[in-house]
Order: C-alpha cells, then sequence, then structure tokens
DNA sequence: TACCAGGAGAAAA
DNA sequence: TTTTCTCATGGT
C-alpha cells in the first residue's frame, strides 16, 4: 500500500496544529528586525538576544546610531553574537542604506523584485537574510529557506538536501500560492519544531510528522 | 573537549 | 560554477 507524499501545505497544517501560532518576528520594531535578521547569521538566537540588548543599553539600536557608532563600539556590543567584527561593519552597512533610501516608508513603496534586489546589493546580505527581511518587516509573501528548511523538506523526501535556494523557494510558494501570514507562521513553526520538539529526542514528540521525521546526529529534522 | 547554532563573502579548485 | 575556508561567541 504506498503512502500518499505528503504537501507543504499538509506540514504547515501539523505543525501549527503541534505548536499554535507563533506570532514571529521576535522583535519591538521593523529596525530592530532587520538588526536581528544580520546577527542571527550562523549564531543560536539566544546569543543574538544578548547582542540586541547591549546594542539597546548603548542606545545604538536605530538607523542613525549604527551609523554614527565607532566600529569598537559596536563590535563590542556585538561580541555575544560571534562574527563580531564581520557583523558590525554589516549593521553598519545595512543601517547606511537603510538611510540612504530613505526608511521604511520609501523602501515599502518599491515592488519585492525590486527591493529584493537592491537588499541583496547590501554587502552581507544574502537570500536568506533579504528574505526574513522581505518578510517580517516589509509583509512580502516570500518563502525563507534556511537550513532547518532544508533539513525538514529534505527528511520528508519532498526536496533535494542540496537544492539550490531560489529552486526550494520556488517550490514552496508555487505549492502553497499563500499569503503574508501563512510564510511567516510557517517559518517560525519550522525552527520551533527544529529547536523545540527535535532537540535530544529519537523522533518527533510533538507532531505527526514524526513517523517521517527521524532525528539525525545534529538534533534537527 | 568537540560540536553546532535561524549565513555570507572571498578565495581556491 | 562549485567547493572550501574564514569569521567567533556561547550553550550543550
Amino acid at each position: 500500500m504506498s503512502r500518499r507524499r505528503p504537501t507543504p501545505r499538509w506540514v504547515y497544517t501539523q505543525l501549527l496544529a503541534a505548536y499554535g501560532f507563533q506570532g514571529w518576528w521576535p522583535a519591538d520594531s521593523r529596525f530592530e528586525i532587520l538588526v536581528g535578521a544580520i546577527l542571527t547569521q550562523g549564531t543560536a538566537w539566544h546569543n543574538v538576544e544578548q547582542a540586541i540588548a547591549a546594542l539597546r543599553r548603548a542606545r545604538l539600536l536605530s538607523a542613525r546610531g549604527l551609523v554614527d557608532a565607532s566600529a569598537p563600539a559596536l563590535a563590542e556590543c556585538l561580541r555575544p553574537s560571534g562574527y563580531f567584527n564581520v557583523k558590525a561593519r554589516r549593521l553598519h552597512g545595512l543601517a547606511r542604506w537603510y538611510l540612504d533610501a530613505g526608511g521604511y516608508r520609501r523602501l515599502a513603496r518599491h515592488a519585492t523584485a525590486r527591493l529584493r534586489a537592491m537588499l541583496l546589493e547590501v554587502h552581507g546580505v544574502g537570500p536568506e537574510t533579504a528574505d526574513d527581511i522581505l518578510l517580517y518587516v516589509f509583509q512580502r509573501p516570500v518563502f525563507v529557506i534556511d537550513a532547518y528548511t532544508r533539513r525538514l523538506f529534505a527528511r520528508l523526501e519532498l526536496a533535494p538536501a542540496d537544492a539550490r535556494y531560489e529552486d526550494l523557494q520556488r517550490w514552496l510558494q508555487e505549492t502553497l500560492h499563500a499569503e503574508v501570514q501563512v510564510y511567516n507562521e510557517f517559518h517560525a513553526l519550522i525552527v520551533r519544531h527544529a529547536k523545540v520538539a527535535c532537540r535530544r529526542k529519537p523522533v518527533c514528540g510533538g507532531c505527526r510528522l514524526r513517523a517521517r521525521c527521524a532525528v539525525g546526529a545534529n538534533g534537527l529534522s
């Protein structure tokens, strides 16, 4: 008896039923999301929170604050998030771009494809970071492809593990054909699923994906 | 002690 | 064009 291949929509429904509404992105302002998108690169979110708190204490959590900050002062705030020298340059560049472009209201006038191209021209902003910003700052309907997303769909045998970023994104967007809220929640749920339910457990305990969701050595599914 | 975490850019092959 | 290396702290 053959088992039907799960669809991305089914996966979303199961994750939502298991974990509930996530309400991402965890930030107090649009600009804080922008900052978090850079700081989370290659780093656990817990460390990002410490760096953002340090920026807030130093009154640097604004575009003007970041542009005017000295490199050593900025790097010191970012130390907990790792790669602090790299991220200091990237944040400075992104804040400079944000100001030069006229801020949120002006940027929000651009079509999604144009805005994505503009973001990708900023040093330190790659496809995932650009899509984080498009989805969570500008509320555009794009699917963010991160390491968790790749692993989940690869282990569900719905996509090759080495699929190109744009190919996986296009497939998910064409399959889901969803609104912003679904892309927002789906990404958050995938991260929740990977970080909470599948850590240090032989199988997924909290969702109906468990039969197809064996956890590998790295603890992620 | 070793490995990994919500990547991206530069250099090498 | 694809692969490898580098950036770095903190938690498990």
